[in-house]
DNA sequence: ACAGAACCGTACCGTACGGTACTGACAGAG
DNA sequence: CTCTGTCAGTACCGTACGGTACGGTTCTGT
């Protein structure tokens, strides 16, 4: 689906939805107009109906376009042992930190709940759809890879994820979206993703087998 | 702040805001007009710009209004035993689920975010200052007290909050936010608040005194 | 009873935006 | 050289919204 659409968009419009995504960042949702995006991008209003249909096209094509570059962490077979599985949770946790306190994420994530409430337009799923999978799939791969080399210990592998991701990011995504100064500190990603492995690994660790199962 | 705002407000500019919020829970920022707000309230345009001075007061007004309705959780001196206090926590937990995945806090919630953008307005710091802060602080006087008569451990209370917020909340708030269905499961909540309880303990219960203090 | 304030309903104004139509430049094909 | 398609730039249209002004009505205090 991605990599289709992906394949249909020209280098010009690729530069177009890149201009268009600083506007966002700049300006938010009430500087991406048609007009400013043309003007920015150096092309005409009737190219942007033509290629995206309307402003909730270009909207999407936006999300998808952003949601390709990122890519996930590929989880190659390499060995690794208990210290390693742990450098590699710790660096997930930091990377999830960086991506949604990112400008662009932000950006985009504001527009589509901003627009949630519209019945019309499905940018949250899409959002969802193309941003998180990703992540999420790897990161399910890690937790797995772990707990077949028996570092970690779990029965429901969405679960352990979730607790994991709750973690790390807290509320720290919702107080970045609303603008909170004082919850985007990037310089503190790194020991809040120390923290929350540790945590993790106190619930799901090999030798609390235990724990955290009943509910 | 809060209570002298209210107590400025007459019961006529309560009913208003009352029917400003009907407004934005059914339709969105796009549904939050001057004129449709005026129409629903049957008062005029001018009467509302004279209470509230412009629509970016009247979106303060009703943000303030709406954190005067939800009540914190007091924490009265009661007796209570291990039981007891996790049965608090449990009914925290399940509280704060539902109101963030209540249709007026939603709604508040995106509208907030939609104008994270603008630098001008700061209704995101006026959200979390007014709905969020008597929330937090209950539930710190919750720890607290547990924590005094031992049957939790912590050297950082905040820290401990954090903790315990991300084990309930986890993505749910943003995915909510994002308008995903499958996110919005008030029948789940219950379970979740237990399991996350549960979780809550095994990282800072009183017999792992040792754990999650090294970070 | 009377004056004044408060207020509702409506009309109005300026602006901004989404979307469409038109014109002219340019580039490649025959 | 000419035909044809693409695209930038601009002008244009309808609509919707924020904010203001005004006439008429109800409420209130004296």
């Amino acid at each position: 689906m991605t990599e289709a659409e992906q394949d249909r968009l020209t280098p010009r419009q690729r530069a177009v939805l890149e201009r268009a995504l600083e506007l966002l960042v700049a300006g938010g949702e009430r500087a991406l107009t048609t007009a400013g995006v043309a003007r920015a991008a150096s092309c005409s209003k009737e190219s942007l109906y033509k290629w995206f249909g309307d402003r909730d096209g270009l909207m999407a094509a936006m999300i998808a376009y952003q949601a390709s570059k990122v890519r996930g962490f590929a989880d190659n077979g390499a060995p690794m042992d208990r210290e390693r599985f742990r450098a590699h949770l710790v660096g997930f946790a930091q990377d999830l930190l960086e991506v949604l306190g990112g400008d662009v994420s932000l950006a985009l994530n504001r527009l589509a709940i901003g627009q949630a409430s519209r019945e019309k337009s499905r940018l949250g799923q899409l959002l969802v759809a193309q941003g998180r999978r990703r992540i999420d799939q790897s990161a399910r791969a890690l937790l797995d890879a772990g707990r077949k080399r028996g570092f970690i210990h779990y029965s429901d592998a969405d679960e352990a994820y979730r607790t994991l991701y709750g973690l790390i990011v807290r509320d720290l995504h919702v107080r970045m979206l609303l603008g909170e100064e004082g919850a985007r500190r990037p310089e503190k990603f790194a020991a809040l993703a120390e923290q929350a492995v540790e945590q993790f690994f106190a619930l799901y660790g090999a030798r609390q087998k235990e724990r955290a199962e009943t509910a």
